[in-house]
DNA sequence: GTTAGTGCAAATGATTTGCAAACAG
DNA sequence: CTGTTTGCAAATCATTTGCACTAAC
């Protein structure tokens, strides 16, 4: 086995700056469509790939969504926190909150559910679409 | 269309009695097989579509999971609450904890987003899982 | 030259839907 | 009877994989 040695690639690249392109949650779909329509030659199979890579490495953040899709998210941060996310547009706002993981870990424990981990997922309407449309 | 008159069958009532029959989250194909290992002649489809009426209804919660199989729970509670699941066999424990809710409405609101609304799911290893295998 | 990355086409797997037969009211 | 519900088979659809090929190092 051994580290498998990751190699510079256009692809690689260009998936990784159109999902920090971004302002939000975007499906693997979205990703890859918006990079055609930019002019980026790339397969499917690769947006997808080089997707999970990035999430893997805990360089973006992946969502799963209630239709099933799976959305990514480039975050600046690297500790813990969670994000509000719009339910038209997508965009979404990383939100800070330290409290909430105490409260997971001690009401996990409480029930004595051990190695507790948490998600939070908070939605909402961002100010821009409850403007226009 | 108008409302469409719902009929009392054996199929309905048997995957209502399977769902709460379960003591944690179990995606449609488990209730599928559990009824039919139970000697219950249920369609798939069928177990589908009852399942999703009863989490239109909020009889049940749904869950997504992370391999992308929708989970269901039948809840006791009918005020907000969260839950607990083991990480190993799906059981849940209800938890109860009114903070989260306004930390989450206040979160959204403090970046400008309306009619916030929030899924927090924690994840942990019951105690039989820790002690058993 | 080796090894990792690419991408098309085909496979997967959970969920949905079309539709004719079976059933509740 | 009349409108629902059922359930099989076929359709969907996002995501994954097989594999021959190209690009990195």
């Amino acid at each position: 086995m051994s580290a498998p040695v990751r190699k510079r690639t256009r692809q690689g690249e260009a998936v990784l700056r159109a999902v920090q392109a971004s302002d939000g949650f975007r499906s693997a779909q979205e990703i890859h469509a918006q990079m055609r329509a930019a002019g980026e030659a790339v397969g499917l199979t690769t947006v997808y790939r080089h997707l999970q890579l990035l999430a893997d490495d805990h360089v973006i953040d992946a969502l799963h969504l209630d239709d099933g899709q799976i959305a990514y998210r480039f975050c600046t941060t690297d500790h813990h926190h969670h994000h509000v996310v719009c339910r038209q547009c997508g965009t979404s706002v990383e939100i800070d909150c330290p409290d909430i993981g105490d409260w997971a870990q001690r009401a996990a424990r409480r029930v004595g559910f051990a190695a507790p981990t948490h998600r939070v997922e908070v939605f909402g309407t961002c100010p821009e679409c409850q403007t226009g449309a």
